[in-house]
DNA sequence: GAAAAATATATCAGAGCAATATATGTATGG
DNA sequence: CCATACATATATTGCTCTGATATATTTTTC
């Protein structure tokens, strides 16, 4: 499942610009489970307007750069629905803290605190933003689906953060105790 | 954090070989949160040699091709913790599940049911695998926390697999019944 | 007894990210 | 009241990393 792919899906859910697409995965309906570069997104809209599967119609703006607004032809809609049908790669987490909070041993205590404390925080601020969307309420099905899951675990995420926070610290703080006895 | 640095990370646990390492990844402690290939993790290995971070020894196999154990040097280890402190880019998360469940309006129902039954037996594999792990009664407290959160989330994802699915097969199967009202 | 999977290292093409460049508007704050 | 940061908007480039492939042998499975 490439970039092209993922442009496709997001223009499946109506016309947009590459910035546009790039926001849809840094806060949209796809943030929390994928995300595309300007690097890559730019790119694909060129090859798919190329192999004619998305339309390009150029929007001019006062005092902003041109938007170019792109729209999926009758072929991409086909490519993309046949792109669905094909087996999912495996899932990719890649979570720096979590690799950093494996080795809690070698941190002060304070850092392990802090580590925690802004990550429950970003889960937080994830959860209320995903809770109250409007574009919710009127979403197909398998959007809310997915986007309901993320709720889940994120919730799942947080709560065992805060539970087991205090626990980790003193382990840190107190690597002995447990050898010793 | 780059590969260097998570090489590094699995070597602080013991010595190991390439071969080790990307299994570390695959099936280890660290496989439901990081990933690395043998296309970045051997050139790495030969970098961090180059650099003095880690020292390898070559063990002459019979019948298998020589294994090459590396093992951290003091220096490594310095340069590791020092990583540790810095600040966690964020995290990336990748699922063409959860992208193409998020289209579910454009798949046959058959094929939503297939998807997430799928993706509910792989959660309960992995569970089983995290749960029963000998190697955890033993682990720093960094890693036994960082596997009890993996275990809490995945054992939410799968709840809500469970709990929703058959609700989400039939919005896909239903179409019209929401809109219709 | 054949096919598949595991052990083990290595390389390479291509994909994609992070940073940077360019140009301008709006908000923040000292 | 001006400077700094942030938002809109497209585009390119270097570098990192993945996925596929190559090679060689053993063990397991059917």
């Amino acid at each position: 499942m490439d970039v092209k792919i993922l442009c496709l899906g997001v223009l499946s859910r109506g016309e947009a610009s590459g910035y546009e697409i790039k926001k849809a995965f840094e806060e949209g309906p796809f943030s929390h489970f994928h995300q595309a570069s300007f690097g890559s997104i730019y790119p694909a809209l060129n090859a798919l307007s190329a192999e004619g599967l998305v339309a390009c119609r150029a929007q001019a703006q006062e005092k902003r750069p041109d938007k170019k607004i792109y729209s999926l032809t009758a072929k991409g809609r086909d490519v993309f629905t046949t792109a669905l049908l094909a087996e999912p790669d495996h899932d990719r987490m890649r979570s720096d803290f979590l690799f950093i909070l494996s080795f809690a041993q070698f941190l002060p205590p304070a850092r392990v605190a802090a580590l925690i404390d802004q990550r429950i925080a970003w889960y937080r601020e994830s959860l209320e933003r995903m809770e109250d969307c409007e574009a919710a309420r009127c979403s197909p099905p398998g959007a809310t689906f997915v986007r309901g899951m993320g709720i889940a675990v994120y919730r799942a995420a947080a709560e065992y953060l805060e539970t087991n926070r205090d626990a980790l610290i003193a382990d840190v703080a107190e690597p002995e105790a447990l050898v010793a006895e």
